[in-house]
DNA sequence: TTTATAATAGTTAAAAAGACTATAAGCTTG
DNA sequence: CAAGCTTATAGTCTTTTTAACTATTATAAA
């Protein structure tokens, strides 16, 4: 990142569409991000929105975003309004498209590159103090009407994470570091939109190799616990070297 | 399209680094669009470059690119500078990603998206009347230094090529409309690097049921001659929405 | 007609996927 | 504390797919 993130202290650094006339003027007015923020609740996909209470679009929900700076990458645009937003510090982000129509923006010309991010549910909790906004989990299944062009950004994300998590391990990311063998497997039924049998596919994570089996248990349920596992990074890489492919 | 592509007749058209002050005044100074085009050829993967002749960066290589009009979005600026280029109208065209580092072209802040595109082995003639840059096929292993960050460019080119051919169909815009199998295969073995089966990848192959089987066969070789095969985009779109996944 | 080259067909063993059944562990409630 | 419930975990068996081969056939060219 060019600029500590943390320098972002007022709402303006979110993209704030009611006010678009005023812009910082340290910003390049024809470009912003916009993120489809993923995560999952409940075994439930869920997508951040925000809602304005103020300006030309108060009350219409839209994707974060925010505008590019001068001297910042498109990437540390989006890092730097996510991290402001979630307070979280390593989130997963991965560009998704340039949406650039003539006409998706009304009277304006405004080019957003779009990013896809995964959320752990540990870090679902929004930094709080967005006076001029509502920042809200969205099930994936029940979303509202969106300005612009946000719902075909939320349809390529989707379509995106379905296509991505099934031939890389991403998904990971939607869980906290620790987890057990049927969240995973609910986390897959939920982006996929599918059962799937919890023997097979068991035998099939395990047999990656791609999990550390920690000692620890799950707390708090009211049945057996199930153990803990890791996702191994390294040992993910390593096989990626030698042309192991993640398939699920 | 917003515009008719055939309304470009000057070399101008096509980013001329070298030229970079004297910018059409239709284009957003800041937005460029820059190219990978791969193509296929004695069972070699290869890509377009183009040299300037004249300018700052007179003699060096770089990809084919453009400048972004303000009545066109950036894919249209893409479409338009590759279809200028090549004379080819219905390239198979991709984005590939936002390259927006504040220092990536020197002395200026340039926003490029990147794309990938494949060419089929008829359209690998170049249209004719560039006078003011070479252009070139040039082998995948035997790229010469490139400016800026093309390198990059076309090093994320080549990964995405290689993963998304191995789950996806579209390794056939890399052939003619009718092809044999065993230059499909030559085209996975040059892609991905790797030797394959004949009988296995011909079997595999054929039971996707992807390929139509014309009644005509090769010509001109010095050997029995192989059955001409046709992609069969229809029959995929089908099978993907049953939820087919294509896999190599 | 021989020869070279590649097309095409077939075989087999090993691995993986898929559909199950069975048992064990641990909380909860009477 | 025992019965019942829920989920973890283990195991079986069948069908498909993959992978590594061998064998045969067609055709142009020498």
């Amino acid at each position: 990142m060019t600029e500590n993130a943390d320098s972002a202290t007022s709402d303006e650094k979110i993209f704030f569409y009611g006010k678009i006339q005023e812009l910082p003027d340290d910003v390049i007015d024809t470009l912003s991000n916009d993120s489809v923020v993923f995560g999952c609740d409940d075994s439930t996909l869920k997508v951040l929105l925000v809602r304005h209470a103020e300006g030309d679009s108060a009350g219409e929900w839209a994707l974060p975003g925010g505008w590019v700076r001068y001297n910042e990458s498109v990437d540390d645009s989006a890092v730097r309004m996510l991290q402001h937003l979630t307070g979280v510090h390593d989130i997963y982000l991965e560009q998704l498209h340039v949406f650039s129509d003539v006409h998706r923006v009304p009277h304006r010309r405004i080019i957003t590159t779009a990013y896809y991010a995964l959320i752990r549910p540990d870090d679902h909790a929004i930094a709080a103090g967005f006076s001029t906004y509502d920042v809200r989990w969205v099930d994936i299944h029940d979303l509202p009407e969106l300005i612009y062009d946000h719902a075909d950004i939320i349809d390529m994300a989707l379509h995106r994470l379905r296509h991505k998590v099934r031939h890389e391990p991403i998904g990971f990311n939607l869980l906290n570091k620790k987890f057990t063998l049927l969240q995973l497997q609910e986390l897959y039924e939920a982006i996929l939109d599918v059962k799937l049998d919890k023997p097979n596919f068991r035998r099939k994570m395990l047999k990656m190799n791609l999990l550390i089996s920690s000692n620890e248990k799950q707390t708090g349920v009211s049945h057996r616990a199930a153990k803990l596992y890791e996702f191994d990074e390294a040992v993910y890489h390593e096989l990626e070297q030698q042309g192991f492919n993640f398939e699920i």
